[in-house]
RNA sequence: GCCCGGGUGGCGAAAUUGGUAUACGCAACAGACUUAAAAUUUGUCGACCGCAAGGUCAUGUGAGUUCGAUUCUCACCCCGGGCACCA
């Protein structure tokens, strides 16, 4: 659209019909952005980079909702910022198609899953480009595409050969609907975290990532502080670092034993139990072991009431998790008859009992009890009729060097890592007979999924591969001999925990990731997403990151270094968005209706990024109405072009512009208003953005068009600066009339303003007058105006006399260029 | 129960080394334009008293510190989130 036929259109209605037609030119400015490329990232030794990331989707079969690009947003007005600003950028965009929802998707649609996700991903794809996102799509990466899996399986065979994946043969969680085993960090309130069915014990042979070995550094990594420029390492928010710190819970305590003894001798056999309160050992009055417990079974025979104990056992089995672990149930448990245990501390003899209040797979599966000091002993003790000691607390690190062992104990647990479905990541291992568990070689990689006729869950605890017998039945790597392939499957989280990684490096076919590549990118310096995600993907994306540094992949010790949550768009009734309460906002009628750039605008307008509003189209209205100002202002600076001198002729254009820091230095005594609002503007955008403050940063926008309106003129220069500031968030409306003030190349890689200090300074300051406390008036002064003066002033005006009258002043405060405040 | 956030107009929210509470936006009301409506535009808009000038009260509740508190301290209430028979 050129300048004429824009005044055209509205001189001959009178007033613009269509203020601005948003269709036609979102789409111009997306096309030309493809073409011209201007988004790619680059490698550039001479500019800082800044890598800008966001948790990418899982593209379910429902598309996205107005709710999912908020976040995209968010990274995209951050790196648009960063690109002006000069750096080179790197913001990504790929796809998490592995895992549960997208094979029971397909398993529904009866379609294959890999049709599926290309199915979903194109829609994905539509979606957001129409919102205008700068991601460099030639980096686009997809969890289930063959040459990214690769190095999901190269990761895991670091990992065994390094002992941190291990078989093992052991009660896990198992979702009798989704037919699979799940990690603990897949489980909700005992139910499984998808589908919410009660999970249940399952004893079977699973692979096991150790975790918990890295559990320390991911603990206190959290607080680490970066050397150089001793602040925290991790600006995160407080509450996800808080919520990793409860998942991986640390306890301090002491491993301390009991001797075992029958009839008053010993049975050579202790017990050990794990307690953080050493100091209490004096009140212990009874022992507790796990029925699980290993002793329990061993002790049978020594004890009078054997068929009790057995029976006790047996019941405890057949509960849930659920069940087992309320801590609102009555206490049980049963006492081994005959033998008892001897405290180290006084050498009382306390006796000992089963009870399914002690956990058996935290601490040590017993417990000392100490009903005096402990509530849930104090429960049991009154059940069962057992003494409580009242003591006097000892010093806890004395009673731990005279009576056990210092030892730390965490509630994480190790990662259940394989799934019974065939959706995911081939685990790259063959089982022969004769040489038993043996790693696909690297250069094999990748075991690809093969196509399947069926791949519906078995729950026979085999993955649907296991019927594939073509796939199954290969050649072991070591004795060429017949052997199986592995046919578990990774869970879905597995490809996520290193994708950032990916992007660096998208097309590497020799390693993970180029040393160099990686030593440029890393680490991610600003990471958005969803909170949901805190102890899940972000504690496995650390653990993997941690390991593959402990292996000289990476070069940094941790993988995002600034990370925000976003806050949830609700529905309009204040619900989560979803079809079932038929809530659902689409952000294609959205775009269609009144434009991405209004979206945009509107999204990071509505409150605080990190909190949880409701979406409401009424609210959005103003944000167009603000974009139609936008293009209205246009008008202003083309009918100064009428008035010679206001406005460069488009010969000269060229040489005008970018400019940078507004050049024109004007001096602020003759400086309009409208230029020091937009100076103050570029300042609070500017930090805004960087701060997340996105909020605050369109309001201080807002302001500044209401003021460029209610002005007489506004000039060229001020108008292009507003356009950059304004260009992160509407990218689209900006480059349209950036290009029909004659700019030739995009806003988008112009250069971001700088501020000039001398224009956001105040010469003239409101003086605020308090009596008791209360405003009672006001007066404007020179700023750094005498004491004296301000004081004399203050006194003098008529508002403020009224209350001085016949009183005695007591005290006056000045306070420079603030305020007056006198006590009478 | 433990831990982390938060509570300000009719609504979303601003305001931090303690200094004019309610910026910006939505809704509402009144006027202009229009045959009319929409759109646009001008103005009003925390509550109460008052014709007005003006006054009193207001940032979850109650105390405290201070010339002055949304902001700091103490106690409590409510909402959101994490963990939870983890010894």
């Amino acid at each position: 659209m050129k300048k004429g036929a824009n005044n055209s259109d509205t001189s001959a209605q009178g007033r613009p019909a269509q203020l601005y037609n948003h269709l036609a030119i979102e789409k111009k400015w997306q096309e030309n952005w493809a073409a011209s490329k201007i988004y790619k990232s680059a490698e550039d030794a001479k500019k800082g980079k800044y890598y800008v990331l966001d948790m990418f989707p899982y593209p379910s079969g429902e598309g996205l909702h107005v709710g999912h690009p908020k976040g995209y947003i968010a990274t995209d007005v951050v790196s648009r910022m960063k690109r002006m600003q000069g750096r080179s950028v790197l913001h990504p965009m790929g796809f998490d198609a592995f895992g549960l929802p997208a094979e029971n998707y397909a398993i529904k649609m009866k379609t294959n899953p890999a049709d599926q996700v290309a199915k979903n991903v194109m829609r994905f794809k539509k979606q957001l480009e129409i919102i205008g996102l700068d991601y460099d799509w030639s980096r686009e990466i997809n969890t289930t595409d063959p040459e990214y899996y690769r190095w999901t399986q190269w990761i895991f065979l670091q990992l065994l050969k390094k002992g941190l994946a291990h078989e093992s043969y052991e009660p896990i969680n198992w979702c009798p609907v989704d037919k699979t085993g799940l990690a603990n960090e897949d489980i909700e309130n005992g139910r499984c975290e998808r589908c919410g069915t009660l999970v249940e014990k399952k004893l079977m042979k699973q692979w096991i990532l150790k975790i918990t070995d890295y559990a320390d550094r991911l603990l206190s990594d959290l607080d680490a502080v970066n050397t150089v420029s001793s602040k925290p390492l991790l600006d995160w928010p407080e509450s996800i670092k808080e919520a990793q710190r409860n998942w991986i819970g640390k306890s301090e305590g002491a491993l301390i034993k009991f001797k075992l003894q029958q009839g008053g001798t010993s049975l050579n056999q202790n017990i050990e139990v794990f307690t953080t309160r050493p100091d209490t050992l004096f009140g212990v009055t009874y022992v507790v072991l796990a029925p699980e417990h290993p002793l329990v079974a061993q002790l049978l025979p020594q004890i009078t009431n054997d068929k009790e104990v057995e029976a006790y056992i047996s019941a405890s089995k057949l509960e849930t998790e659920i069940e087992r672990t309320d801590a609102k149930k009555e206490k049980t448990g049963v006492e081994l008859r005959g033998v008892t245990a001897v405290n180290p501390a006084n050498n009382e003899e306390v006796p000992v009992w089963v009870s399914d209040y002690v956990l058996a797979d935290y601490g040590t599966g017993a417990v000392m009890a100490v009903p005096a000091h402990d509530e849930r002993d104090a429960d049991f003790a009154k059940k069962f009729n057992l003494p409580v000691r009242e003591i006097k607390l000892e010093d806890i690190d004395e009673m731990i060097r005279k009576f056990g062992n210092k030892v730390v104990k965490y509630k994480l647990r190790d990662w259940v890592f394989s799934r019974q479905r065939y959706w995911g990541e081939p685990i790259p291992v063959i089982r022969c007979d004769g040489c038993g568990v043996v790693p696909v070689p690297e250069k094999d990689l990748p075991v690809k999924l093969p196509k399947v006729e069926s791949y519906e869950p078995t729950g026979t605890g085999e993955s649907p591969l296991a019927a594939i017998d073509k796939w199954v039945r290969v050649k072991c790597p070591k004795c060429k001999g017949p052997a199986k392939r592995e046919t578990n499957t990774m869970p879905q989280w597995a490809g996520s925990s290193w994708y950032h990684l990916r992007y660096m490096d998208p097309d590497n076919k020799k390693a993970l990731v180029d040393q160099k590549m990686e030593k440029y990118w890393a680490p991610v310096d600003l990471y958005i997403g969803g909170a949901e995600h805190a102890t899940r993907h972000l504690i496995y994306a650390r653990f993997w990151h941690k390991f593959l540094y402990d292996i000289g992949v990476v070069s940094t010790v941790e993988p995002f270094i600034k990370l925000q949550s976003v806050g949830l768009i609700m529905g309009e009734d204040d619900r989560k968005m979803s079809k079932r309460f038929g809530n659902v906002v689409n952000p294609d009628d959205i775009v269609a209706r009144f434009g991405a750039d209004t979206l945009r605008v509107y999204e990071m307008f509505m409150g605080p990024f990190d909190q949880q509003i409701a979406w409401s189209t009424d609210s959005m209205v103003g944000s167009r109405r603000f974009i139609e100002k936008v293009w209205k202002l246009m008008e202003k600076v083309i009918s100064d072009e009428v008035h010679p001198g206001t406005l460069s002729a488009p010969a000269d254009a060229a040489a005008r512009s970018p400019s940078p820091s507004f050049s024109p230095k004007v001096p602020p005594e003759s400086s309009s208003d409208v230029t020091k609002i937009l100076h103050r503007a570029v300042k609070k955008v500017t930090e805004d953005i960087e701060g997340l403050k996105f909020n605050t940063a369109i309001s201080s926008l807002m302001i500044t068009v209401n003021e460029m309106e209610k002005a007489e003129s506004v000039s060229r220069e001020q108008f292009e600066l507003l356009l950059k500031i304004l260009a992160p968030f509407a990218p689209h409306i900006t480059d349209e009339l950036w290009s029909q003030l004659g700019n030739e190349k995009s806003i988008h890689i112009s250069e971001w303003p700088k501020y000039d200090p001398a224009m956001i300074v105040e010469t003239e300051v409101r003086i605020i007058v308090q009596i008791n406390g209360k405003v009672r008036g006001s007066f404007m002064a020179t700023k750094d105006a005498e004491q004296k003066f301000i004081e004399e002033t203050a006194k003098s005006l008529p508002e403020v006399k009224k209350w001085l009258d016949g009183k005695e002043i007591k005290k006056v405060v000045v306070v420079p260029n603030r305020l007056v405040s006198i006590v009478v």
